[in-house]
DNA sequence: CTTGACCCCGTACCGGGGTACGGCCATTAG
DNA sequence: CTAATGGCCGTACCCCGGTACGGGGTCAAG
């Protein structure tokens, strides 16, 4: 498959055409060669591009940031990627430990929701 | 501060006006008493209402999901609170580890690019 | 040569979660 | 009394991340 069409990458990807159309204008894919016809020529590294971007998607990175990112728009220099990178794995960090508190209060609602009765769960949802 | 307004509770509930006259048609918040002149009347019960939703929100439920918790629709039951808050407490438990993941390659991407010439910086952008 | 699957492009639309606008009525301070 | 707030309502608009539509060109099998 050293070659693809939009559609047996959007395949691959497990990802609709028009989502790779639509990542194309919004700079997260590069434009690719096309054919005589004007048909999408991808490879394997754009298949791999999508992919980082579903991973990254997958965190919370918004299209615009995964855009600085791999983008194509300004080349992102090494330091460009570099910076980046350093701002998001704070941000992840951050994310992690929201995350987390999240889910132990989430626990606190179950375990006292199924411990107690439904007054005291319904009195818990208004409480801080 | 018996009943209040709609701009004294978006003020005490730090919420735009719109966004509780817009919770009102999405079922969220009971449709208040009003004025002769038709202007709405809240207590203190709205704004509870209100805070629990900002909770709930923070805790990664929809809109729809809390309406179906708080909502004037059906009440809401016990049941209803475990179900969701179970299912939301799996999401965030697999969100956590993709974090880590991604956090992890990320440094990876970070340490490599440091060490690396631009080349296989730019490569690893794209890198599994 | 025709048919069907595929691709092109531009533009419109969707759902989620709001926010703003504009014309009009109510309330209140001066 | 009058002007400034502030409320009413319906509708439009915003961003985000896509998704669909429609009118057309292309390509390969039968």
């Amino acid at each position: 498959m050293e070659v693809m069409t939009i559609g047996q990458l959007a395949h691959e990807a497990r990802v609709n055409i028009e989502t790779i159309r639509y990542y194309e204008r919004r700079g997260l894919l590069r434009e690719p060669p096309r054919t005589q016809a004007g048909y999408r020529q991808y490879s394997a590294n754009d298949l791999w591009r999508l992919q980082f971007i579903a991973r990254a998607k997958g965190l919370g990175f918004t299209l615009a940031e995964v855009a600085n990112l791999v983008g194509t728009k300004d080349g992102g220099s090494v330091d460009d990627v570099l910076r980046i990178a350093r701002s998001k794995i704070q941000a992840l960090v951050a994310r992690e430990r929201e995350l987390s508190d999240t889910r132990d209060r989430l626990l606190q609602l179950v375990t006292i929701c199924e411990e107690a009765g439904s007054e005291d769960c319904v009195s818990l949802r208004v409480a801080p």
